[in-house]
RNA sequence: GCUGGUGUGGUGGAAUGGUAUACACGUUCGCCUUAAGAGCGAAUGGCCUACAGCCGUGUGGGUUCGACUCCCACCACCAGCACCA
């Protein structure tokens, strides 16, 4: 018999695989389909350990799906655009295009050595112009309904990477890619109307999909939906009238001053030729600055100046003082701030600057204090004067008065109930080379004209001097900037600026499907036949970036009636997968140095321990170092079931009750543990059965069999190999998955344990006829010796029997 | 500060109210071998006077016949958000 020898069998099975198109499916007729997805990968050149651990394991789910006659769809692609290629690219002196694509057959063959069930017939590589034709087309339908708008607005702008950044891209105020401090700018820019989508985007409590909690906590608390109401204002001695948010309406009549942002342009309505304009107006040019130097650095100085104005305050015919504030954001809510005293910040603010405060506002005692917190304290315990509650308020408590506040407010014409939401619409535009061209054409005549459908995709040139100058690479482009307009046929530019990579990630699932197809994103045939996604493998990191984005894309699509009527989530199941550190414990990257390449690792183990180790490491959101050492437990795993050939019966042989209890505790226990994402487990368990065929002098064909049959997804190769050495037929992969019989998972006997207390002090096998029978079992946990030794002496005052697990006698 | 999560042997981890530490790594000992490696077998939470015992799942309390598991309070760590009125 030959030696198990990885290099031997596996890439012949993959070239035989691949020839045989074994794992492809007819995209037009899935009757019983699976879509398994993984986030698409970033072509940075090499496949490495983590990307190895999103795909092969998953893989090994596609594969029991196949087994368990699922059309299983398991596409893979490149999210290909983006500045890493363009940086590389500049650095090397290599063009982008040519960067990417070559590292895209490299890693296309990477993908190869995993044995997985990859069908690259149905890529997509979004850098590609038959992909992001599809981008355009979906920007020109946004436009057209209002959803894609052109705004000047401040903007995070990295200097480095000479581009705008999303806020989601800003990571504690440095660029998240390249780490430089992000400054603030105003530009013009498109944007995309995300907020339109807030409230459909919101989680309920109860979703009618599988998505973990943590992405939907994490997704509603970015999207920040807060109800309070707009009240109205005017300010005293002038024609100025405004509004306010307040979130908490309930505190209302207790406002002692009020709050603007310095950007806000009433700042200068209020202070214009008065004494106050010099000092407010040098204030207000100081935190611009600040802000602009940096933004996101947290400031905990609170500073402010006293405006000189007072507000008319009409519930209460008080004169309310107006500030300019550095804390008060001007893009959240009006930009101008009801200050009540009633939260820490308000309260500091007024004593740093004297704004007198009615003293028993806070206790002074400062346990009491600590309930401020809770609002309810105010709002129970202000003297007159400060919070006048209206009389059928008085006595309710804090949050059920809320909502009948708002109607109060309402009907008195105060102010107007108003949704806010922290949530801003998404900026798309990129100052870089290396992206989807926006599809727009700007012409002195006509101004902005979209491009028209049918004259999509707007390529992106080859030739460019794509390093960056500070206006985007694009518009130094001549021949290709310069353009008839298509509406009046005058002298006219396109849009230089291209799409943020967000937007080619937003809905590449639906192109896997058709990706071919010239006329729609893709035929309603195969979106019906295989939407939506039934389960998606990602980064956590995505919470707030692409899996919102995605949701909005496809809830956008939905409207427009492309997708026929699939339902508001794309994916059924959400599952978030962990992260394999370096070996000094920090995320790989090419820059730590840390980034572990497997290729040695199958060269001396093999693809198929390298997948089974991936699965066995630990629960599949596991964030732990890359750790070799293990592998070579695995490895001995796969020899052992390699040299169970020697074991194998010369015929039938009849299979004792132990035998077939296992190999059914087995079947049951993988088949549910790769059910529910327990990858580890799994392989605990094929484990826990060869343990127990080694120690056997004889191993059927039937276990063998089965055996086999289990460990097939995990290791797909070595499990082929034997195959045709047990059986004699090509493949494994086209068998089906096991299934077990309940009759053999009933022991005859069992195991019960006996308790005195609550602790175990003997266990007793118990034959199943009489398990049911707690007086015949108490009788035998009496009469067993060391049972005897507690007993004696003592009375048994109860005794508590779980059938087939536990004897508790009590004394 | 807010939100979500996690705390179990030397290590990765298992156990969702019923024998805590499955499975593996590592370590130690033995067999085999001229030797090394591989392979095979055994031991491996701590303590003790070491086979009738005690302690033990971050800490303290509670519920229960019985708690890693449920409840309350706290501590530590991880991730995300963070002047959101």
């Amino acid at each position: 018999m030959r030696k198990y020898i990885p290099s031997d069998i596996e890439p012949k099975w993959q070239k035989k695989w691949q020839e045989d198109k074994l794992y492809a499916i007819d995209l037009d007729q899935a009757a019983k389909k699976y879509y398994l997805l993984v986030e698409f990968t970033y072509p940075s050149g090499d496949l490495h350990i983590g990307h190895w651990f999103a795909f092969a394991v998953p893989d090994v789910l596609g594969r029991m799906k196949r087994m368990q006659d699922y059309q299983v769809f398991f596409p893979n692609g490149f999210d290909a655009f983006g500045l890493p290629a363009e940086n590389a690219a500049i650095a090397r002196g290599v063009h982008p295009r040519d960067w990417t694509l070559s590292n895209i057959e490299n890693m296309k063959q990477q993908f190869g050595l995993m044995g997985a069930i990859h069908d690259w017939e149905n890529s997509v590589i979004t850098c590609l112009p038959g992909y992001y034709k599809w981008n355009q087309w979906i920007f020109l339908k946004m436009l057209e309904k209002g959803i894609a708008y052109k705004g000047r607005a401040l903007a995070n702008w990295c200097p480095n990477c000479q581009t705008v950044l999303a806020n989601e891209n800003v990571e504690a105020g440095e660029c998240w890619r390249c780490g430089t401090e992000v400054v603030q700018k105003e530009v013009e820019q498109w944007f995309l109307r995300i907020t339109e989508y807030a409230d459909r985007l919101l989680w309920s409590d109860n979703p009618t999909v599988d998505w973990p909690k943590p992405i939907r906590e994490g997704q509603n608390n970015w999207i920040g939906r807060s109800e309070g109401v707009n009240l109205r204002f005017k300010v005293k001695d002038m024609d100025i009238h405004f509004e306010m948010f307040d979130s908490v309406p309930q505190t209302f009549m207790a406002q002692t001053f009020t709050v603007i942002a310095p950007e806000h342009p009433m700042v200068y309505e209020l202070v214009k030729g008065t004494e106050h304009e010099k000092e407010v107006m040098g204030f207000v040019e100081k935190i611009k600055k600040k802000k602009m130097m940096n933004k996101f650095e947290i400031d905990r100085d609170i500073e402010g100046v006293f405006t000189g104005r007072y507000l008319e305050y009409t519930p209460t015919g008080k004169s309310i003082p107006i500030w300019v504030a550095s804390f008060v954001i001007y893009e959240y809510g009006t930009g101008v701030v009801n200050s009540s005293a009633h939260d820490e910040r308000d309260f500091a603010f007024a004593k740093k600057y004297d704004i007198p405060l009615h003293p028993v506002m806070f206790p002074k005692d400062p346990k009491e204090a600590e309930k401020v917190k809770n609002l309810e304290y105010c709002y129970h315990h202000a003297p007159d004067g400060i919070l006048q509650e209206p009389e059928e308020f008085k006595g309710r408590r804090w949050e059920e008065v809320r909502h009948d506040i708002i109607d109060y407010i309402e009907k008195k014409r105060y102010g107007k109930r108003k949704i806010q939401y922290h949530l801003h619409d998404w900026s798309i535009s990129r100052q870089r080379y290396w992206g989807a061209p926006i599809p727009i054409i700007y012409c002195d005549n006509c101004g902005t004209v979209p491009v028209p459908e049918e004259d999509l995709p707007v390529e992106l040139p080859y030739k460019v001097d794509y390093t960056p100058k500070g206006k985007p690479p694009l518009a130094t482009a001549e021949d290709w900037i310069n353009v008839k307009c298509p509406n009046c046929g005058g002298e006219a530019k396109r849009e230089a600026e291209t799409m943020d990579t967000f937007v080619d990630s937003s809905w590449y699932f639906l192109r896997y499907l058709d990706n071919k197809n010239d006329t729609e994103i893709a035929s309603s045939i195969r979106l019906k036949a295989l939407m939506p996604v039934d389960i998606y493998f990602g980064g956590a990191e995505h919470t707030l970036g692409h899996t919102l984005y995605s949701r909005f894309f496809y809830k956008f699509l939905s409207d427009l009636g492309v997708l026929g009527n699939l339902g508001e989530e794309y994916a059924k199941k959400r599952v978030h997968h962990g992260v394999i550190l370096g070996p000094d414990g920090s995320r790989m990257s090419k820059s730590r140095g840390n980034v572990v390449n497997p290729d040695e690792q199958i060269k001396e183990y093999g693809a198929d321990a390298v997948r089974l180790y991936l699965c066995f490491i630990g629960p599949y959101d596991i964030v732990a170092p890359w750790n070799p050492g293990g592998l070579g437990g695995v490895y001995h795993f796969l020899q052992r079931v390699w040299l169970l050939q020697e074991k194998l019966g010369s015929q039938a042989e009849k299979l004792g009750f132990k035998d077939l209890n296992i190999m059914h505790k087995t079947i049951k226990k993988v088949t549910e543990d790769l059910e529910n994402i327990k990858f580890n487990t799994a392989v605990a368990a094929l484990m826990e059965w060869l343990n127990h065929l080694c120690r056997k002098e004889k191993v059927s064909k039937e276990e063998f069999r089965s055996f086999l049959l289990l460990l097939a997804p995990f290791a797909p190769h070595i499990t082929e190999e034997l195959w045709q050495i047990l059986e004699a037929k090509y493949s494994i992969h086209q068998q089906s998955w096991p299934k077990f019989d309940n009759k053999h998972l009933q022991q005859d006997q069992v195991l019960v344990v006996i308790q005195v207390n609550g602790k175990v002090r003997d266990t007793l096998l118990i034959q199943n006829d009489i398990l049911s029978n707690k007086e015949v079992v108490e009788k035998m946990a009496k009469k067993s010796e060391k049972i005897q030794k507690f007993l004696t002496g003592k009375t048994v005052k109860k005794t508590i029997y779980v059938p087939g697990k536990i004897i508790n006698l009590v004394i």
